[in-house]
DNA sequence: CTTAATTTTTAGTCTAGCCTAAAAATTAAT
DNA sequence: ATTAATTTTTAGGCTAGACTAAAAATTAAG
């Protein structure tokens, strides 16, 4: 159907229209690590199949037939992810590039069979959803941490970042998805707060506090 | 690593020199689908990276590296085939065209947990051996069926052709791996065969018969 | 409003993998 | 041993997807 190239910018551009009327070409170029001119051609090309609006000069935006396509890309990478941590025994921090190449894979019975497999998850092991076969998918109610006042109880329900490092970094604090999470302390100074992980006191840095998102209780 | 490509190649000449000195151009050609010119293009460079021995004009083999490199193929190949079986509930022909994909994903860590989850398993749902992570695989003692002489008693244990439509006729036989096999009467004027499938009786004609592996008892 | 900086596109190259058609080598047949 | 048939290679082209460098358009600054 598409090339994995095609497949690849078609998420791109996904992710980085939240919202946005059109995504620019040097924000796809720095996202898929590729030069300018190469993301001009291939927006030509998606336009031509009707899976991208490109207005030259202004940027590009998936038609509904290209965000279709992107449904479907994000649920098998998601749904693989959900196999290696659930099956394999992949931690939440080695799925990512395998999926990547996974998600890429032609067949409507494996993806099917392998949701029923896995008993059809909602979340993905960093907390985002898995969208169904016709692109739906359920959005949960939650809030950056960074967003909390002192006091505000929760329990840790999905990430905004999700590099190797920063859930490498979780690890090593006992954080994971479902953690109970509690404000202590916000410091104006260098916006950093003191937080209690499952009852253990932890400081952590506005950084961090901007890449996690919290289920209010 | 090596392209999708090379390695389809890697693996159509692993499958074609069996016993063979040399895989002729043609032959390789044939098998995938492409034109001679471009397998004397592939030759050379699949023999610059060490992986074949070519010799223009008269053909080409796997060097150690090239044959190393077809075990792995094989092996995810195979793997990714059982799975499919055993945990997503796909026929045995439907297996093939989703591993011929499969086989490409590059991940050491994902075949050898696939491997572990699947319980090690030796063969694939058509018989074939599965290669351990070092290009070791079990060879089983078996007979062609047409080898076979009035009286004689096996276990169908395998197939030379996997073919969708060949598979289909089995499953219409109820012939399957594991099924008893007994030879009443051979026909020397069509060399056809009246054989017991698990004590029913069927006749099968020589094509049927060149095709399936028989393990005695 | 004009100039400067930035962004985007165009034009031209490159490589991998495929192709066709022609040339060369090998093999088979007189 | 020639000649004919077959196989294989070479030469040249094509497409997808990348790149660089230059040109054009847009946006920001003065
Ligand atoms: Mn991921
Ligand atoms: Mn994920
Ligand atoms: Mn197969
Ligand atoms: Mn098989």
């Amino acid at each position: 159907m598409h090339s994995i190239s095609e497949e690849n910018y078609i998420k791109a551009i996904y992710h980085l229209q939240d919202g946005k009327a059109l995504v620019s070409t040097n924000e796809i170029a720095g996202r898929m690590n590729t030069k300018a001119s190469s993301v001009t051609d291939m927006l030509k090309k998606l336009a031509d199949k009707n899976l991208a609006e490109y207005v030259p000069y202004k940027g590009a935006k998936l038609t509904d037939k290209g965000v279709q396509c992107a449904n479907q890309i994000i649920r098998k990478h998601r749904l693989w992810e959900v196999f290696l941590v659930e099956k394999l025994d992949f931690s939440w921090d080695e799925v990512h590039d395998v999926a990547e190449q996974l998600e890429h894979i032609q067949s409507q019975k494996l993806i099917d069979q392998l949701d029923k497999h896995l008993g059809f998850p909602k979340k993905d092991p960093h907390g985002d959803p898995i969208p169904d076969s016709h692109g739906n998918y359920e959005k949960t109610n939650k809030t950056i941490l960074s967003k909390l006042k002192k006091g505000d109880k929760g329990t840790l329900i999905g990430l905004i970042d999700s590099s190797k490092n920063f859930l490498k970094y979780l690890d090593k604090q006992h954080m994971k998805l479902g953690t109970n999470i509690e404000i202590i302390e916000f410091e104006e100074f260098d916006l950093s707060y003191s937080i209690k992980v499952n009852e253990s006191p932890l400081q952590i840095s506005k950084q961090i506090a901007d890449n996690l998102y919290i289920k209010l209780k």
